[in-house]
DNA sequence: CAGAACTTTCAGAATTGATTGAAAGCATGT
DNA sequence: ACATGCTTTCAATCAATTCTGAAAGTTCTG
């Protein structure tokens, strides 16, 4: 048997890299994707301690992250009765935990540079030069697409999982060359 | 005139700073982000001493993320007849951006990801535990949902603009709580 | 209330990633 | 061949982020 615990350990630990470099290149610290992967892939919650000696991360990190995880609504925590401990489990539904991070990074990141990038077009509203209309057009087309990448994005993420699917299905047969 | 252009340059800045933060958080590094902001609201192309003036950057950072820039695609150089220097323009269409944009992130991270994710997959496949049992369900979740993203967008990236952006408003349309 | 169990905080250390600038490497024209 | 104008490279430096661990804080239990 400890043969094949070692390969499921490999294994494990393998995907628990992977991604956390995937977390890494999409602006999520690595180890909060480390951790996320851990409860994501755990059969029962874990306490602090258990990420802690799965990981080897100190227990500062492993607190963080792990409220980080509650705060973005990627994990929550268990109460087991008769122990003090504080357990943690994750959101084990892709499409709800794709649909979290998707909805949080736009609310985080998104709509803020849209504000911003409002902002800039109406400071150069009164300009006439050609360098002020090239400009000008060109941060429209940017907010244009944004706005309408937004508005998708949050219809997506807020219907049912089987409808998105279908419509995934479609997009996927009707994409193809015209009849 | 002066003040005019001052509050023009002015918000050129705060796009070109905005775009960098975008940049940041989406995994491009940010003076890359900023370069490409530059060139996109440029009326002409530019040299690298113009961008290294304009953004206060070394000549090293900036032929470098000038070729990466033109690695991407997002950029291309220019040589003007009778000079020796190259200049740079952006792509200016910013759907073609966006596709450029998403179709290489795609091929440079989520394509290896998916492999090193079967692998995963493939060593588990022995293992009857209930622990491995939740783990190769969960990694089987999360390779369908992924390839099925990367489908979709393969297919929206590769559609003509208008045909994508009916679509979107179809979507938007039929989002709704239903009749 | 005292002590044990557990959690949170945060200043400094460590790591990782980005930037500089000067030297080396081309072309081109004379 | 040499000088000139421009580009590329890369070791050293700098900046930003992340992590640690010990101390302080909180909550529970007897």
């Amino acid at each position: 048997m400890s043969d094949k615990e070692d390969a499921f350990t490999g294994a494990r630990d393998a995907f628990i890299a992977e991604w956390g470099a995937m977390g890494s290149s999409w602006g999520i610290n690595r180890t909060m994707a480390q951790v996320h992967a851990l409860l994501f892939t755990s059969e029962d919650p874990l306490s602090t301690d258990e990420v802690m000696a799965e990981l080897r991360i100190s227990r500062g990190n492993a607190n963080t992250t792990l409220r980080e995880l509650v705060g973005w609504g990627l994990a929550r925590s268990v109460i087991r009765k008769g122990e003090r401990k504080e357990y943690f489990e994750a959101e084990k539904d892709v499409w709800r935990m794709f649909c979290i991070i998707a909805r949080e990074r736009k609310r985080r990141e998104a709509d803020p540079a849209v504000e911003t990038l409002q902002r800039c077009l109406n400071a150069v509203s009164g300009h006439r030069s050609a360098q002020a209309a090239t400009f000008r057009s060109q941060l429209e087309s940017v907010l244009e697409l944004m706005q309408l990448g937004g508005r998708v994005l949050e219809r997506i993420t807020s219907g049912e999982r089987d409808r998105m699917m279908k419509l995934a299905l479609k997009v996927l047969g009707a994409g193809g060359p015209r009849p």
